[in-house]
Formats: C-alpha cells, structure tokens, sequence
DNA sequence: CGTCTTCAAATGTCTGCGGG
DNA sequence: CCCGCAGACATTTGAAGACG
C-alpha cells in the first residue's frame, strides 16, 4: 500500500481526537439527520467515482449554448465496469463546479432540506465577474440545466446502501432519518425486490437519480433554495468517492479536472488507456484522428506540468503499441494530491476487494477521518486502509 | 511523425448602462 | 448589494499547413 501518510502515534492526539469526535458526532446528530450525508468540506473537491470516471460532464464548450439535449436515456462514455445513463440537457465541467460546491453547502445538513445560496455564490464559484449581468443568465442556466438533469447509474455499493437503508430499522433513530427512510421507501420499495435479486444474482441494477430536485427563488431575499436529490447522498457514502484539495482543483482548467480526477480515482494508478479514450473521456466533439497530434503534444505538456508540481508521479508515457495505437501507462496521482493544507486526506479506495464496502463501519470510519481533521492541523494523522 | 503556427468561427468574459 | 440587457472585446476550439 503506497499512501505515504504519516502515522503519528494516536496516543498523542487520542484526547483531543476522541474530544472533537464526540462534537461531531453530536454536531452530525443535531445537525444533519441520516448520517450518510457527504463529508467533503471546503478543503475538498468530492466526486462519486461513477461520475469522475465518465464524460457526464465535458470539458469541451461547444454544442452547449446551442440547447444540446439528451431527449432519451443515452449511455454517457465511461471507464470501468459500470455504466452511466443520462438524460437532459447537456453538462459541462461548469455545471459540476456548481454542483459540487453546492455539495459543500449541504455538508452537515440534511439533504432534506433546501440549501441556501446566492446567485453571486454561483459566480464567484466559476471565477465570473459579479457585476455583469450575462453572467447571472448562465449562472441561472447551469442550474436549470441540473435541475433538469437525469442520471442513471449502475453501482453495487450504492444498491447495497440502499437496500441497507430500506431494510434497517436503526436509521429511523436519527432525527431525520425516518423521514429519509419512507422517503427512500417511498421511492423504491416496489423495485426492493429487485434490487434485492439483482445483487445476489450480480446482475446489474440501475438507480436512477436527479441532481437537484427543486430551486426556488425568493424575490425578496434575493436568495435561492436549492434541493439536491436525497439519493444523490447514497452514492456519497465517502468511500466510494475521489477527493481533491480543492486549492489544487479550483485551479485546473475544464480537461485538467476531469482528468486529474480521473487519475486521483486510482490508488494504485491507472491502467494503461488509449489516447482515443481520454480524448472521448474529455466530451470534445471533434474527430479524434484529425486533433490526435495535438492531443497528444497538449497532453504531454499537461503532464510534464503536473509531475513538476507533484499532481502526478513520474514515470508515465504516451507512446504506440505493437499495433500503432497511442496508449498512455503510468499515470498516478503524486502526493500534492494526497496530502494538503496538512489535514488527514482519507485513502482513495478502488479495487473490487473494496466493492463489499458502503458498509456502516467504513461510513463511520471515515467520520472519524473527518473528525481527525479537526485535530490541530500541526499533527498530520494518517491511516492505513483495509486493503 | 511530432512540433509549431495560423485562422475563422464559436464561445466566453467584461464594460457600461439600467433598475430594485 | 442584488440583478438584467447589449454589445464590445478576448479566448478557445477544431482544423489544416509548414517545417525538420
């Protein structure tokens, strides 16, 4: 296992850890409700991996003010095992910085609840100028678009959540989760037993999910109150996610971070891919075999920049196999990415060893991870995973 | 084949003005 | 401080060509 995190002895901290566990605790009882809300903060960007590893979102901007629209159910490009579905308007990069900076608002509340933001918040998230106006239709465009959005995903580990949730009686004690529960129950009792056969069966089974179900305007206050999708919290169980600092993501451009995304969903790196699949991986339009060279210079260039900052370890390489075909080897997140701002970065997990996973044990674990973060950030703390 | 340039069209951002 | 509209200005993109 490669996490070079630093193991300090816990007696040191175990006090205070145990101290600030116990507040977060409460503050997550009192606070939130269902206790499998996202545990990202704003030190980080987190992604459930379905997504991370798909073109949901392009990095491309075309074909987009012109009202490119998934009418029916459409399968979105995407590494790995499972599959995305997706109907709506089309998503860019910008549509997920709002969305997971919303994501942030809602840490700590229960997902039952609207968020409260500004539209100036939106601007400010995509770096525009507050004191144009065009910026505020986009702003108000990107989040029609979420609202609008369908998703429909294909993960074992949420399914299991799921069932987790529609069959346990203990959520039910947190304040809100009883709510949450005939929520969820409401929604997907009739598909139990399907769910339920398809997981013992290894068959797939899909969810289907919105992003944000409802925003609503309030002329007076001048705010918005946003819902996200209660589901969306299923797939946020803080294991099967990629984090990010976000001092390093907000920084990226469109491709850079999807891509360094992408590469941070592995632990142990990613496995070889062709070039053609990172350039369908961006969402861009264009005919892969006339931009290929340009591609592949842009992307060497990226890298060579990111290794010098530590995003990336060296040792990777664009080069043809036997049969001509430009594959990439070697990409691996380096520890800029792992490690930032001092402050415990739970592990990346990802193998199928993992897959059982979702369970209450590692959401609880990863609570305490969080907890650990609010430790004096002087004392780095780190954890080895399961693995 | 890889790197560097160039170009037009498509898009994105900013400026100035208006009002609540 | 919040918001909207037009239009000017800037950047990005896809595509193609020059050169070694």
């Amino acid at each position: 296992m490669s996490d070079e995190l630093d193991l300090t002895p816990h007696e040191v901290v175990r006090g205070a850890i145990d101290e600030s566990k116990s507040k977060l605790r409460n503050k997550l009882d009192l606070e939130s409700s269902q206790g499998i809300l996202p545990f990202t903060n704003e030190l980080y960007y987190e992604q459930m991996n379905p997504v991370v590893r798909s073109s949901l979102f392009t990095a491309g901007k075309m074909n987009v003010k012109n009202g490119s629209h998934y009418l029916e159910w459409t399968e979105i490009f995407s590494f790995g095992g499972g599959s995305i579905h997706y109907r709506g308007p089309h998503l860019t990069v910008d549509h997920e910085v709002v969305l997971v900076k919303l994501m942030v608002l809602a840490r700590g509340r229960s997902l039952t609840k609207p968020i409260h933001a500004f539209q100036a918040d939106l601007l400010r998230w995509l770096k525009l100028d507050a004191a144009s106006g065009k910026n505020y239709v986009k702003a108000r465009r990107i989040l029609d678009d979420l609202a609008a959005a369908e998703i429909r995903i294909s993960s074992k580990p949420a399914l299991q959540r799921l069932l987790a949730i529609l069959t346990s009686p203990a959520i039910a004690e947190l304040p809100d989760g009883l709510f949450f529960q005939s929520y969820i129950n409401n929604r997907f009792n009739d598909q139990l037993k399907m769910i339920a056969k398809g997981l013992a069966d290894d068959q797939p089974v899909n969810v289907t999910m919105k992003l944000v179900t409802s925003q609503t305007h309030n002329t007076v206050t001048k705010r918005m109150m946003i819902n996200l999708d209660p589901v969306f919290a299923i797939f946020f169980d803080g294991v099967n996610t990629t984090l990010l600092p976000f001092e390093i993501w907000d920084d990226l451009d469109r491709f850079g971070k999807k891509l360094l995304s992408l590469i941070s969903s592995h632990r142990d790196g990613v496995f070889p891919v062709m070039l053609e699949k990172i350039h369908e991986f961006s969402g861009s339009v264009s005919e892969f075999e006339k931009v290929k060279r340009r591609v592949k210079s842009d992307l060497k260039k990226r890298f060579e920049d990111w290794e010098s900052k530590n995003y990336i370890v060296p040792g990777w390489n664009i080069s043809r196999n036997d049969n001509g075909i430009e594959i990439i080897r070697g990409l691996k997140a380096g520890e800029a990415v792992r490690i930032r701002s001092k402050l415990n970065l739970p592990p990346i997990i990802d193998s199928d060893d993992d897959i059982e996973r979702g369970s209450d044990r590692v959401v609880n674990q990863r609570a305490e991870d969080f907890a650990n973060s609010f430790v004096a950030p002087a004392q780095r703390h780190g954890k080895s995973t399961d693995s």
